[in-house]
DNA sequence: GCCGTTTTCGGCCCGACTGTTTTCAGTCG
């Protein structure tokens, strides 16, 4: 059986979790978490584990755990985690997951009352054995009991889109409390992560101002898990956990540092403050006692010796090296795109007809908008046929005959059949100004089948653009098993290029592939796949 | 267990809230 990254990751992680539960050095602990978090980010495809490849240059890795790397792909195991699996019964480390239970109340809980499962926790705080407890009490007897019967330790994700829903209602109420400044939506949100497990929001606020009553007083909050006089946390009818802050706006760009994160960029940021004899927290930065920085983001930076990273790159994979060396990318902005190349109608499975979905992408300032309906073989979606396509290519003529500021290209999104072959014929395809190539079907092909299809439809002359490469849906469908470096310098040598689908289901390319495409010097299009004229608002989630 | 423009030893990010305790440990972000 091959083992993935993703199989070692979690192995580290679990002797991270029984070391923790046995009070092992807190430091040890960290160092196997943080080798987790390196070979979980690592991509599939650049995968060093099998090629011999010196694993101690990963951050990270040392001698002892590179070892251990080797131990688990060459055996399928780890000596060190069965040793602790047979110190400590298997269930006892789903306990970490249920909010308010950490390893030190784990371990007296299997300790004292031989307690190894979720079931045998609610049974023991259901029969009032839990509150005797040293350490515990009732009414942590009474939330342990609250937490299982809610499942609230399934931990859920909120797709970008949706939770802005949220956000921006949530923060334009804040904005109405008096003595509120700023309200500013942090963390994962605003990293633009693709999924948001809570909502990070920042609020200044003048002394007095009623900010923490209103919030925990809010129409959509359904419980108030914790609430001081500078933080709060509550849950929302929705089941999206959502996390206020309140500082001085003196403090706003360290607070908003802090709470943007990631947790290991603020780590690493503060390591660095550290050794220039400087602290590092939400209030601002310090020597001593003085406030050096901290009324804005950039002043934060600059004290610890580095440019402003902006919050998409705060992720501690490389960013803080590339701004140290003045490497920094220049990100491209929503104001930056130019077009589309992926748009329906109402001729297939679009809303709006051409002329609305054109004035649709001018008011958003595209200059062209190039329209791609499916083909013949998505009959769900009632694909064109050829004669279908020609006289859709006939209207896009006249209309551009019309439109001022904006010109429409013929396109298709032509179905990428199991053998690699086109839906449509090559003197059809041959006429368009571009030819977009999708998988819509057999998505379980073996991995050489897979990548053998995609690479010889961009074998196609007229092939343009690899739609949705990786055929993901976000939280319901994983992507179908293709060797995407391979399809990414494939696409180098034929001169084509890739789509980075801007719908909130999909954003694909990932990101981390889309670093790879950078890398191999490959063109990546960030397209809406518009099926009606409000979906080009969703380009902002691509460009995130 | 990792790591090095102070270091191969001695450090390792920093603070808020809860509940239990009576000054703070545990947990969380």
């Amino acid at each position: 059986m091959p083992i993935h990254n993703a199989d070692i990751a979690a192995t580290f992680e679990e002797i991270a979790d029984r070391l923790e539960i046995q009070g092992a050095n807190p430091f040890r602990i960290r160092a196997y978490r943080n080798a987790a978090r390196t070979l979980g980010e690592l991509p599939q495809e650049r995968a060093l584990l099998e090629k011999g490849e010196d694993l101690t240059r990963l951050p990270g890795i040392g001698d002892d755990l590179a070892a251990k790397v080797r131990e688990i792909v060459e055996t399928g195991h780890c000596s060190l985690l069965d040793r602790l699996r047979r110190e400590l019964p298997p269930a006892v480390t789903e306990l970490l997951h249920i909010p308010g239970l950490g390893p030190k109340r784990v371990k007296v809980l299997y300790h004292e009352l031989e307690v190894q499962t979720v079931e045998q926790l609610y049974r023991a705080a259901r029969d009032g054995r839990i509150r005797a407890l040293p350490g515990f009490g009732e009414k942590t007897e009474l939330n342990i009991l609250q937490t299982v019967e809610a499942h609230a330790s399934q931990t859920r994700r909120f797709k970008l889109a949706v939770a802005a829903q949220y956000a921006d209602a949530l923060t334009a109420f804040l904005q109405t409390v008096p003595g509120v400044g700023q309200a500013t939506l942090a963390g994962s949100f605003r990293r633009m992560r693709e999924t948001v497990g809570d909502l990070d929001i920042l609020v200044t606020a003048a002394a007095g101002s009623p900010v923490m009553q209103r919030f925990t007083a809010y129409d959509e909050v359904a419980d108030v898990l914790s609430a001081g006089p500078t933080r709060a946390s509550v849950m929302l009818k929705s089941g999206l956990q959502v996390d206020l802050r309140v500082v001085e706006a003196k403090s706003y760009g360290a607070a908003l540092c802090y709470f943007t994160g990631s947790k290991a960029h603020n780590i690493a940021i503060r390591r660095i403050a550290q050794q220039r004899g400087l602290k590092v927290n939400e209030y601002g930065v310090f020597r001593g006692t003085e406030r050096i920085a901290g009324e804005d983001e950039a002043s934060v930076y600059r004290s610890v010796g580095l440019p402003f990273i902006p919050p998409e790159l705060r992720e501690d994979r490389g960013e803080i090296e590339a701004a140290h060396g003045g490497r920094l990318p220049n990100l491209v902005e929503l104001a930056d795109l130019r077009g589309d190349l992926h748009a329906h109608t109402q001729a297939t499975d679009g809303h709006n007809s051409l002329r609305e979905m054109a004035l649709a992408a001018k008011a958003l300032g595209l200059q062209y908008l190039a329209i791609t309906e499916h083909s013949r073989h998505l009959t769900v979606a009632h694909g064109l046929d050829p004669l279908r396509l020609a006289r859709q290519c006939d209207e896009i003529d006249q209309l551009n005959q019309e439109l001022d500021g904006i010109t429409l290209l013929k396109g298709i999104e032509v179905d990428i059949l199991e053998d690699g072959s086109l839906d449509l014929p090559d003197d059809v395809l041959g006429r368009l100004d571009l030819v977009v190539g999708a998988v819509h079907s057999q998505f379980h092909l073996s991995r050489a089948k897979q990548t053998g299809r995609i690479l010889r439809a961009m074998d196609h002359p007229h092939f343009t653009l690899l739609a949705h490469p990786s055929g993901r849906l976000i939280e319901q469908r994983e992507p179908y098993d293709a060797d995407m470096l391979r399809i990414i310098r494939h696409a180098k040598d034929r001169g084509c290029f890739l789509e980075l689908n801007a719908h909130p289901d999909r954003l694909d390319l990932l990101d981390s592939q889309c670093q790879m495409a950078k890398e191999e010097g490959v063109l990546v299009s960030i397209n809406s796949n518009a099926h009606s004229s409000f979906d080009f608002s969703n380009l902002k989630y691509g460009v995130g």
